[in-house]
DNA sequence: CATAGATTAGAAAATAATTTTCAAAAACAA
DNA sequence: TTGTTTTTGAAAATTATTTTCTAATCTATG
């Protein structure tokens, strides 16, 4: 059970009193929410409409249709995929082959089904029109800069990207508001990457964070949200999969922008291929 | 491929004029339509509100609302196992999302499928014996061997990976019959990476190559070959499939180390994980 | 244990989306 | 052609959702 319902489980805690309650019955009668309207659902879980309209919004969705819409997609998948599965002692081979497989599609397929298409537009605009780029994040989120780094190198944009903290904050320091910053962290709770968005986005850059599904520090930092699927608690190793769906994500980012432009940008691309060819 | 796409298109000869219109439509941009309302489907498919919701109850929905959802559900269902897309200049944002989908998936299932369970085997006791593991890569591929190189560390085991080519020889150079080399590139054809397994090979290194499937040069020099699906021929960009299969690759080698050692390593894992929350 | 300030919640108003009605246009039959 | 039926879309009606605004509740502090 991953996705929506893992996010709403793992985000309890946090939520107030109705909240709450609007959690729990959501949890309880996901099968049914599908086939009802934001009245009936404020009749049986016992909150107004309003309050779910903002509990739909917690969760980063335009609205409740929004998230019916995708609670609907996820509880169609479920009978069907296989589901994450752990990695345990002594397993034999094939049987890690087929859950590194089942993991890292599932990973894709889930992280496809989140995406929110506004948001997504909103940060190729953002980074279409960016005069510089900075990525933010470290280990293994750290390598998923680096490989967006890359790429935009590739088309001639100007991007950095640190390892080290104390440049990243220097970096930050030193956008506009013509700049862009992007905060990549699985939990949402890496604290260097926290303090490189948050200083980019005092001095006026526009800020998009790429977390985990559901509220977090980076996420609420950040002008424009970008998730990846939740994986299910007690999941081992969760990061190879998360890691998948980052650069899944990057890509379609990439991709977005390279669209967009294409006419433009291609070339360059080409042309960047033929030179390391050339010239190495 | 039953549901609700099937029972359009079977009906499509009895339908009138502007149902036809919308029909077709629909079949060809059922992604899209998940993502827009009532008016907008109108204002694309060249048809009246009043029409599309007629058109909706045709297929004993209640309503437009119901068969998006329905639609979304089905879409979601739909093993995204189509074959690999190009992406081409100007495609709307949800076709790129889905082309990437699919590529991704194909990617990984695909280079399951190619993946031999012997050399599989000898690559990871080679690593689990080795006293020293070099990883090589430029660019994308580097990045992999890096991300190797953070799995590798995180539980002990020495490991080096370097940008730079003439680092990379020199470490080759250093290497002996209890060490193990590992070249990373898609098409098995870098020089650097090339270079790099040769000196490893002739100092006596068990060498292992990562390639695309086929006969290649970085192949040739390795005692043990392992390989990623090829991707189809034209297809731009192929570099993003190309290293989530990679990376694909580098994970079931990993969790096929830690399994093996699994009592003696895990402990090792999460001690790692415990430290650098302490000591950040 | 009062009280100021902040947060949360719901009623009702505002807005947005969808469906139905109805009149006009198109298709069809004689 | 002409009368009849069917199809269509503009606009009205309905329904659904979001926002606003005020009251209630909670929290921290003197």
């Amino acid at each position: 059970m991953p996705g929506i319902l893992t996010a709403i489980q793992e985000q309890m805690d946090t939520m107030n009193r109705k909240e709450k309650e609007i959690a729990a019955y959501v949890l309880a009668h996901a099968q049914n929410i599908v086939h009802m309207g934001i009245t009936e659902l404020s009749q049986q879980s016992g909150g107004s409409t309003a309050t779910i309209s903002r509990f739909c919004k917690q969760f980063h969705f335009s609205g409740f249709t929004e998230f019916k819409l995708k609670l609907a997609a996820e509880l169609a998948l479920e009978p069907a995929a296989q589901s994450y599965q752990d990695i345990v002692a002594g397993n034999p081979l094939p049987s890690i082959v087929s859950a590194m497989e089942a993991n890292h599609v599932r990973s894709i397929t889930d992280t496809t089904r989140m995406l929110d298409m506004k948001q997504l537009h909103k940060a190729i605009e953002a980074l279409k029109s960016a005069r510089q780029i900075d990525l933010y994040g470290v280990a293994t989120s750290g390598l998923v800069a680096q490989d967006f780094y890359q790429k935009l190198v590739r088309i001639g944009k100007r991007a950095v990207t640190f390892s080290d903290p104390h440049m990243q904050v220097t970096s930050a320091s030193n956008l506009t508001d013509r700049d862009v910053a992007i905060g990549i962290s699985y939990s949402g709770e890496t604290a260097e990457t926290i303090a490189a968005l948050k200083c980019a986005a005092e001095n006026g850059a526009t800020t998009i964070s790429l977390t985990k599904f559901g509220a977090n520090t980076l996420t609420s930092l950040a002008s424009i949200s970008l998730f990846t699927s939740t994986l299910e608690e007690g999941m081992r190793r969760g990061d190879m999969a998360s890691r998948i769906a980052q650069l899944h994500v990057i890509d379609i980012l990439f991709v977005g922008l390279v669209s967009e432009q294409f006419d433009d940008l291609v070339p360059r691309l080409e042309n960047s291929f033929q030179m390391v060819k050339k010239y190495r």
